[in-house]
DNA sequence: TAAGCTGACGTGGACTCATT
DNA sequence: AATGAGTCCACGTCAGCTTA
């Protein structure tokens, strides 16, 4: 609260008018600025109301405002929101059209799995009916076998049955058909693999090196043929076994200064015995009633003379595979000299009257017959005959060299000409059967012929000319 | 012209490694 | 264990070239 100015005069002394009306302002001044004074307070008051007023509906609508705000951005959020579920919704749509699909496609699938083990179980069951009746050795379900089929319709007809029960079976994975004809070759119904020693023979007589075998395999696996070739191991192997100087005995000799190799086999009854254990394993040669029967037989061909053993007992005897060389020298074909190189061969021949062949699990002995082949030459030397120009020409008999055929005979083909033989002669012949018993003692198919010899003699020999079977 | 040299090529044997 | 494929090395052969 404001005081009102009041002036006065020291001394008493009475103001002139205007200082009066001076004061007299002054009050109303001062009066004036009080009211101002209460008007400010008066409208300072009012401003704060209004103020407060005005902050009031200020917050008021910017409460609003921000109200309004956030319920925009929580629209725009959800929009938003609203807008990335469409998009996740249309990729689950997408992805969930391709599961159906999928789903669809694998229950056709599964229908089909199931109808094929159906079908399976059914085959599985036919299958097994029809092993059992194979087993069991029930005729199969065709009236005529096939080997006895003349028709080659039926024949193609029954090779498409097969065909098409094989595709059955294996479908188009060669594995199978390849796994099928090892069965076919175990069972002996089909030959498609050559044996080692085949191989063997093979590799040499097609005069192959390693690298020219290997790349002929090569190329047949390439062109996608059958390869019927053993591995070169095992040809490697074998040259080992058939080369080896435990089976083999090379000897070198000088003979007039010319210098004679001569090569034979070590062990004639292993060599044998194994090879025939083979043929026999392979199906080749069946041990029966039967002897053995082995062929001598010797060549010289080129500079060298061969000597060599044939089996008899199959159904190819001069087959390279039944064949069992037992030696082979560069010199002249003659007894002296195949005594001289292959002493050991002749001697081991000799003492050769039975071989222990496996049969089953058992090893039994089976009787060997020998019999002499190879040319006449050949049979002259391993007799000790000297040959058809000799004086008793025949190795069998002692007649003497025939006559030529002259235009006086008038001999026919056919005729067979008597000659009285004298009693010096036969005393000769006896001699002669002495010496030659002697020579060859020990040699059995010799012995043979001696006997034969002696049998005609006490039996009487009518006629030189008198067909000689031959012992061999 | 014959002998010697050289490089390319083929070969066998030994060996390793991967696969069956 | 058997097999196939590949590598390496020593050796033999042969054609082409050089040299005495």
């Amino acid at each position: 609260m404001s005081t009102p100015l009041r002036m006065t005069t020291p001394l008493g002394v009475s103001l002139s008018s205007d200082l009066k009306r001076a004061l007299q302002d002054n009050e109303k001044l001062t009066r004036d600025v009080s009211d101002a004074k209460l008007l400010k307070e008066d409208a300072e008051i009012k401003l704060k109301k209004i103020r407060n007023k005005l902050n009031g509906e200020h917050s008021e609508k910017l409460g609003k405002l921000n109200d309004k705000y956030k319920a925009v951005q929580e629209e725009l959020k959800t929009m938003k929101q609203s807008s990335q579920l469409k998009r996740e919704k249309g990729v689950l749509e997408t992805e969930n059209r391709r599961l159906e699909t999928a789903k669809s496609e694998l229950d056709r699938q599964l229908l089909g799995k199931n109808d094929e083990l159906r079908m399976a179980d059914v085959e599985k069951v036919e299958d097994v009916k029809m092993i059992r009746d194979l087993k069991a050795g029930k005729r199969p379900p065709f009236k005529t076998e096939f080997k006895n089929l003349i028709s080659r319709s039926e024949k193609f007809r029954r090779i498409e049955i097969a065909r098409a029960e094989l595709q059955r079976c294996g479908g188009e994975a060669s594995e199978f058909y390849c796994l099928l004809l090892g069965r076919l070759s175990k069972l002996g119904l089909l030959k498609w693999k050559m044996s080692k020693r085949e191989g063997l023979y093979l590799y040499h007589a097609s005069n192959l090196t390693r690298r020219r075998f290997t790349k002929l395999k090569q190329m047949l696996r390439g062109s996608g043929c059958i390869d019927p070739l053993p591995s070169i191991h095992e040809i490697k192997k074998l040259e080992k076994v058939v080369g080896s100087s435990d089976q083999l005995k090379v000897t070198e000799h000088t003979v007039d200064g010319k210098s004679v190799v001569a090569v034979h086999l070590l062990d004639v009854v292993k060599m044998l015995t194994e090879r025939i254990n083979e043929l026999v394993a392979n199906g080749k040669m069946v041990v029966g009633d039967d002897p053995i029967w082995l062929t001598i037989l010797g060549d010289k061909g080129s500079e060298e003379f061969k000597l060599c053993l044939s089996i008899g007992n199959v159904s190819q005897p001069n087959s390279c595979f039944h064949l069992i060389p037992l030696g082979i020298f560069n010199d002249d074909e003659s007894s002296e000299n195949i005594r001289k190189y292959l002493g050991p061969i002749v001697e081991q021949l000799n003492r050769l009257l039975f071989l222990k062949i496996k049969v089953g699990d058992k090893d039994i002995d089976v009787p060997v017959e020998q019999y002499l082949g190879g040319d006449m030459k050949f049979q002259c030397d391993a007799i000790g005959h000297e040959g058809g120009n000799s004086t008793y020409q025949c190795m069998q008999c002692f007649s003497l060299r025939g006559q030529s055929i002259s235009r006086s005979m008038q001999l026919k083909r056919g005729d067979i000409k008597k000659t009285r033989i004298s009693k010096a002669v036969v005393n000769d012949r006896a001699e002669k059967l002495e010496e030659l018993e002697e020579f060859l003692s020990g040699t059995k198919c010799a012995l043979q012929i001696v006997q034969n010899f002696k049998n005609r003699q006490v039996n009487g020999y009518k006629s030189p000319s008198e067909p000689c079977r031959a012992a061999m």
